[in-house]
DNA sequence: GTTGAAAAGAGCATACA
DNA sequence: TGTATGCTCTTTTCAAC
């Protein structure tokens, strides 16, 4: 119930999930971790209600999903609205993900998928009707992930 | 088996499996969708085997993991080595996501997080040692996610 | 491609040490 | 945190539509 501090066993538990979230049951991650399954159990727990572990998703290839076109816009909205101008984008169609940055210029980059050419100018128009600037515009061809790796690895046995 | 085209059902599986990837049987997505668990038992395997699902992951909130400095760094490398530079920038320390970008400019976006100030000059410092070039550095401020949320909705059912 | 059923197996919650 | 119990559920396989 601490607020802070993971210890290297959270890590640990990290580490794992991060290499299969769905298919590794508390009792599988037990053979690679020095405590049991139901410790594990209850760190996870404990993970999820603290908001460490905000949820669990699938890493879809949007590519081989019939989305080859990966666009990323580089934004500028006034400061004080940035983070409500940030979550309406997050609504629009197309549009997959949405950061954040603390700069004063291109302050929101957004990520919007299609299979069309065409899509991108309405994407960008929809854009338009918001209050923000569209800076720069770049495809992006590859998507690499390794989150939290790094961390844990100490603890984590077999591998 | 069909190396394409996916189906509404298929949408509508990865739109579930989006709000959670984990805790969600086969079973569970029957109940929001018009079709058999065993159908969908198929549908999954395949998707994982045509490669349009790469793996699950948790969704880690890094402020409270302890580490609550996330650096941006644009960078620029050459254009015919952007690939291989982009995987050994993923093996260092601290990296946890990499983007190639189709632009002859800041064509590497890389994801950092620290707990320490100190350790962005350590990092950027690393980064020097490779060939390429750091255009910017920004402090990421939130990041939001709503992967394929907008397609398949139409297909599952109590929301 | 989809479904339903039966059997086997495994995880999960609980309580207690 | 670990161990043990019983319950519940999923997974697997297969045959049929």
């Amino acid at each position: 119930m601490a607020a802070d501090g993971l210890d290297e066993l959270d890590y640990g538990i990290l580490h794992l999930l991060q290499q299969n979230a769905r298919d590794q049951t508390p009792v599988d991650m037990a053979d690679n971790l020095p405590v049991s399954d139901t410790t594990i159990r209850n760190r996870i727990k404990n993970l999820e209600e603290q908001g460490v572990i905000e949820g669990y998703v699938p890493v879809i290839n949007y590519e081989k999903a019939g989305f080859p076109i990966r666009l990323q816009f580089s934004c500028t909205a006034p400061t004080q609205d940035r983070s409500e101008i940030a979550e309406e984008v997050l609504q629009l169609p197309h549009i997959v993900a949405v950061d954040e940055m603390l700069s004063a210029k291109e302050n929101i980059r957004l990520l919007a998928i299609t299979n069309t050419a065409e899509e991108i100018n309405e994407i960008a128009s929809v854009l338009d009707d918001l209050p923000l600037t569209i800076e720069r515009e770049t495809l992006l061809r590859k998507s690499h992930l390794r989150p939290f790796n790094h961390f844990g690895e100490e603890v984590v046995s077999s591998e």
